[in-house]
DNA sequence: CTGTTAGCGCATTCAC
DNA sequence: GTGAATGCGCTAACAG
């Protein structure tokens, strides 16, 4: 008809505002971040605002720093404006969750894993076989015994599996965990770097260095470096996620690939399928990868 | 009255959307961010969160890359759906500008100033005074003579003004330009320690450089290290952010502080002026200060 | 296939 | 002070 073609022409814009109330759908996603400022967050808000483009929903973002609720934000972000929730982490906390999960409200979870009894979907990486994997290779390749872990923040679900995918390499190789310091890297570069300094400064001995992710990596390597050490002669050093700045850093960094650009496609995906036919019981989790670059001793061209 | 403490109890949330619809306003406002993941964009995004939430208003977000914009994005950003936008840097064409600026619709640029003829109100930081100051400090504080350049992207305005700044201080001290070369930076590691090694590798002379950025000064740093020239002593390195990154750098970078803070809180303050009482003219350039650290060759305790 | 109408949930206005 | 009516701009259901 012709007020088809009218519309066309005119560039119309329909008012959300009014078409939400109409139709009772937003056509938003609403995303939750923790307050942090890591390396792989960028490329990770990239492929979400694309999906969720592509599927043509719109972005609501919130960011939460540790256990904060703002009443605003709560009321924001709630059924009442957005048709799905992307959880990161632990940017929400367990309370508001349940909350969430009784009013059967679409959530996705990111980075981490849904608590006993309620049955979100989870978009994760697989962290404890790629911490394996890395941590084996410092043992069997380059003979590393003593091999110290950074942890990230406490509570983080990724870190704790990494931790153990690290034990359990040190396990089957009968190395006993007491020869090697354990200590916070926060997966930041400062709380990194100051842990490192202090292992150094104290005398404890270690070969090696596994960084819960590459932030930290990039702060241990400054202490190693401030300090004298070698890297990786002196002592082995690698990472996890494959973050950008992994390849900038002298040497190299041999890491982890988390492929974060999947990781937020997919979750988009999640959410559109829990939007749209209620399923909620899929758990992703995406493989990762060894990556080998320098920093734990091998050559150049491996 | 009676109702009002019901409503209380109740924890009730009213729609948005009818609410919207009903007083025509949305009580949100629209980001616009390029396609970069640059180190300080994630305090830049949580000051804005912060004094957004503070003042009630929602956050909707998009990423652009450079020079796309699909359909969805435009229809989502405009008028009809949020109060007001603010626009980084180069994340939107000047014919979308020009008609927004014609609707009359509230925008506010950060990092740039407003195109001819466009009284949009801008955010800015003070990059000549800076640049100038630091390149002064390695040529006075260090006696360099042969500062290199690194810029940031094409087209990008704090890039063009530093460089300015720059060579307004070589000009102040008689060195020619021809001494020293400039190269692409991007304000990324990468492309910065691309340009940085081939200068290397061509033999080209300098014995200091000044990155645009920090990103692309840890990416000097490594093409510098990797080539096994100790910085400060054969060649000061400085930047410019005063990002994260600054400070785990080694050598400690020496650079000038931008309070990405501060420029997010003014930018939704000259929004919501902006939305709220019409007034368009203010343009807002905050002052940068000199951060010594160690890169330039300064003592631990300057 | 086209044109008309009711109603989404709220704020605003007006009468009480 | 409180309560009832109107309409924001759109979509969906309906009647023609």
């Amino acid at each position: 008809m012709r007020v088809r073609t009218a519309v066309e022409k005119l560039s119309y814009i329909p008012q959300t505002a009014a078409r939400h109330l109409a139709q009772g759908k937003t056509q938003t996603i609403g995303l939750v971040f923790p307050d942090v400022s890591n390396d792989f967050f960028s490329p990770l808000l990239r492929s979400i605002t694309d999906s969720a483009t592509e599927a043509g929903y719109d972005l609501f973002i919130a960011i939460r720093r540790q256990g904060q609720t703002s009443r605003v934000q709560r009321s924001t972000l709630g059924k009442q404006n957005t048709d799905g929730l992307l959880v990161f982490d632990q940017s929400i906390d367990e309370g508001e969750l349940r909350r969430l999960h009784a009013a059967r409200f679409p959530v996705v979870l990111l980075y981490r894993s849904a608590p006993e009894g309620m049955a979100f979907p989870c978009v994760r990486i697989e962290n404890r076989s790629g911490a394996r994997q890395i941590t084996d290779h410092l043992i069997e390749q380059h003979g590393r015994r003593q091999i110290a872990f950074l942890r990230g923040p406490a509570g983080n679900e990724d870190s704790l599996l990494r931790e153990q995918g690290y034990r359990e390499a040190l396990a089957a190789h009968g190395i006993p965990f007491s020869a090697s310091p354990i200590g916070d890297g926060e997966f930041y570069e400062g709380p990194a770097r100051a842990t490192v300094a202090r292992w150094l400064a104290e005398g404890l001995e270690f070969d090696a260095i596994f960084a819960g992710d590459d932030g930290s990596a990039s702060g241990a390597l400054a202490a190693l470096v401030e300090a004298g050490k070698h890297v990786p002669q002196d002592v082995s050093l690698v990472g996890f996620d494959d973050a950008p700045v992994a390849r900038y850093l002298n040497p190299q960094l041999t890491t982890v690939r988390a492929p974060s650009d999947d990781v937020g496609r997919e979750a988009i995906r999640q959410l559109m399928r829990l939007i749209e036919t209620g399923a909620a019981d899929s758990i992703t989790v995406l493989p990762t990868e060894l990556v080998i670059r320098q920093s734990c001793g091998c050559p150049v061209n491996t």
